[in-house]
DNA sequence: TTGTACGCGTTATCAT
DNA sequence: ATGATAACGCGTACAA
C-alpha cells in the first residue's frame, strides 16, 4: 500500500521546493521549462492528484452539494437525484445524499451535519413532519450562514430561497379536466392531508376544474389520507358503494389501490371507472391496466435545482440577492386506465 | 449573513488563545473551571460547530463513505442506499452517492473524483460495462492507496476485498425448485448475458435445480438478454409458441414482460403458467397478479456493506489484513403469479 | 492554568 | 527562475 502522493513528497523526491512543484503543475510561466517538464512528468507518472480536502480548506469551497430527501424509495425522488447528479457532475460537483425519513429531527440533524463544511449548499424537499410542524429555523439558519438553499417539490412559501416546483394546481386541473373531457361526471379525489403542500395544491386543481365545468364539488367524494401505511384500507373503505365514474389520485400508489378496489367491486377500469394518477413511476407504466398519469418530470426538477444552486454558488458575492421559482410543467400521459365514455 | 464561527474568532472575542478555546470545548481538565464554562457558554450561545473540512485534513479522515451504483432508478439499489445510509449515520458517517450509469468510464471518473480525499472508502456495485471489459485497475488502485472497498451484488472474484452478495445460485435454485414443487415441468429461464455475474449465477441455480429433479436442461428454453431496452420485444419473440408451464425471470421487469406476453397469447397466469421473479421491487407487490419472487433484501445488503466498510475504516492499522464475504440469504415470497398444478 | 508551535496539503504573495 | 512564508481551521505536544 503506497500512501497518497503529495506536493511535499514530489518536492523532496525531485529536490526542489514545494511551491516550485505547485507552480510547475499549474503551468506557471515563473518556472523554467526544464524543471517544469521534469516535475510534470514525475507527477503524471506517479499519478499525482491534488487533495480535495486541502483545496476545500484553502478555497472555503467543497465543490459538493447536499441533497436531503424525505425518502429514497420513491421513484420520483430517485429521478430527482439522478437529475441533480447529472448536472452536478458536469459542473465538477459531488453530491451528498441524505435521507430525512420524513422526520423533522433527522432533517435538522442532517443539515447540521452537512453545514459544517461538508457542503456548499443544499437541495431539499421537506419532510412531512417538518411541514406539519411549520418549524423552519434550520433552513433559515443555513441561509444566514451563507449556504444557498434550493427547495423542490415540497416547498414552503415563508422561506426566501430558490424553488423548483411543478405547477400542482394546473397539474391537478389537467387531470380532472381530462376526466371531464372523456365524459366523467362523478369524479372522486384521493389526496393527502392538507399540510403536505402538494396534496393541498392538487386538491385545489381538482376543485377548480370541477367548478370551471359547472360541476359542484361534493366533499363526500374527497378522501384525505394521512398515513401511507393504512392507505389501502382507507381507500377500500372510502370507495365502498360510492357511485363514481372517475378517480383522480395524487400519487400512483393511491391510484393503484383505487383500481384494485374498484375491480374487486366487480367494476371495470377503464370501462366503468377511469382512473388518473400523478407521478412518473415505473409502476404506472407497467401496471395492468397501465396508468394514465400527470407526469412530474423528476429528472428535470433535479437538473433545474442543481443548476439553480450552482449558479448561486458561483455567483460573485457582490451581485444582488434575488430568488427564482422555477415551475416545471407537468404533462399528461394517457395510458389504459382512462377511456372515453360513450 | 453571519460567517461561520471559528475557534479563532471565539478566542479573539474572549481574549484567550485559540488552544485554550479548543481545550475548553473538549472538556480538557487543563483549563480552569471558570474559563472553561465561559468559553462553553459562549460557544453554545453562538452555536459553534467545528469545521469538518479542517478536521478531515487534520485527521486524514473524512467520515464520509462513497457509494457508487450502476443506476439509481432501480428499487433494489435504492434500498441498498437506504441501508448504507442508516448504518452510516448511526456511526457518524456521511454518504456520498455517485452513479456510474453502467458506464466504465464514469465509474472510473467517479472513483478518481472521490479518491482524492473526499471519501474514506467505497461501497460499490460494478457497472455492466466494467464487468464486460474485465478491467478493474481502478479498484486495485483504490485498495493500494489504502482505501477500503466493499463490493456488493455485482462483484468479481479477482479482487481481494470485502464483499456482500446474496446467494444467487441458491436463490435461483429456490425459485426453480418451487416451480417444480408446484408441478411445473417445462420451465423457461429469462436471464441476462453471462458477464453480469448475477445472471450467470442465477442461471446456474436454474440448471442445478432442474438437474437435481431429473429434468434435462433445454437450451431452447433459456433466453439471455443484453439490453434492458429491447427486453420486452425479445421476451415476446422468445415466448412465442413456446410450450411452457413455468417461467423463472432474473428480475422483475423480465417477469412482468413475460406475464404480459403470456396473457396476450390467451394463456392465464398463474393457472396455465406460473411465473417467478427475482427482486424486492414495489412493482412485484403491486402488480396484478402480484409476483412470487425471490427477495434480495437490499436494505440488509446495504447495512452489511456499511458495517463491513466502517469496521475496516476504524480498525487499527496494525491488525492483520483479511477479507470477508457476507452472504445475505434470499427468501421466497409467494404471491399470486404461481399456483399449484392439479 | 494558559499559551506557543507545529502539521495536515494546498496556493498566493513576497523574497531571493 | 526558484524558494520561503503565511494562511485556511483544527488539535495536541510541549513550553511557560
Amino acid at each position: 500500500m503506497k500512501p497518497k502522493l503529495t506536493l511535499k513528497k514530489i518536492a523532496k523526491e525531485l529536490d526542489v521546493s514545494i511551491s516550485t512543484v505547485s507552480k510547475a503543475l499549474r503551468d506557471s510561466p515563473e518556472i523554467g521549462e526544464e524543471t517544469r517538464e521534469k516535475i510534470k512528468a514525475f507527477a503524471k507518472h506517479y499519478n499525482y492528484k491534488p487533495n480535495n480536502i486541502a483545496l476545500s480548506l484553502k478555497n472555503r469551497k467543497t465543490k459538493t452539494i447536499g441533497i436531503i430527501i424525505p425518502e429514497i424509495v420513491h421513484h420520483f425522488f430517485t429521478t430527482v437525484i439522478s437529475g441533480v447528479e447529472k448536472v452536478a457532475n458536469e459542473m465538477g460537483y459531488n453530491v451528498l445524499v441524505c435521507l430525512s425519513d420524513n422526520s423533522f429531527d433527522k432533517e435538522v440533524l442532517n443539515m447540521e451535519m452537512l453545514a459544517n463544511g461538508s457542503t456548499d449548499g443544499f437541495i431539499l424537499s421537506l419532510a412531512k413532519e417538518t411541514m406539519q410542524k411549520g418549524d423552519y429555523h434550520h433552513l433559515i439558519e443555513a441561509i444566514n450562514q451563507g449556504m444557498p438553499l434550493v427547495l423542490f417539490d415540497r416547498v414552503v412559501e415563508d422561506i426566501s430561497c430558490d424553488k423548483v416546483i411543478i405547477d400542482d394546481v394546473t397539474g391537478g386541473k389537467k387531470a380532472v379536466q381530462y376526466l371531464v373531457d372523456i365524459g366523467c361526471k362523478k369524479i372522486a379525489l384521493i389526496s393527502t392531508v392538507d399540510y403536505v403542500s402538494v396534496g393541498k395544491l392538487r386538491t385545489k386543481g381538482y376543485k377548480d376544474a370541477l367548478e370551471e365545468n359547472g360541476i359542484s364539488v361534493n366533499e363526500d367524494l374527497i378522501l384525505k389520507i394521512e398515513e401511507m401505511e393504512d392507505s389501502e384500507a382507507e381507500i377500500e373503505q372510502f370507495l365502498k358503494e360510492k357511485d363514481i365514474d372517475g378517480v383522480f389520485a395524487v400519487n400512483e400508489h393511491f391510484a393503484i389501490s383505487a383500481i384494485k378496489t374498484i375491480q374487486e367491486q366487480g367494476k371495470k377500469v377503464p370501462d366503468d371507472v377511469s382512473v388518473i394518477g400523478f407521478t412518473d413511476g415505473e409502476l404506472s407504466k407497467r401496471f395492468i391496466p397501465s396508468l394514465t398519469t400527470v407526469s412530474q418530470h423528476g429528472m428535470r426538477i433535479g437538473e433545474e435545482s442543481a443548476r439553480l444552486l450552482i449558479e448561486k454558488l458561483e455567483r460573485t458575492p457582490s451581485e444582488e440577492e434575488y430568488y427564482k421559482t422555477i415551475i416545471v410543467e407537468t404533462g399528461l400521459v394517457t395510458r389504459n386506465s382512462t377511456k372515453l365514455k360513450k
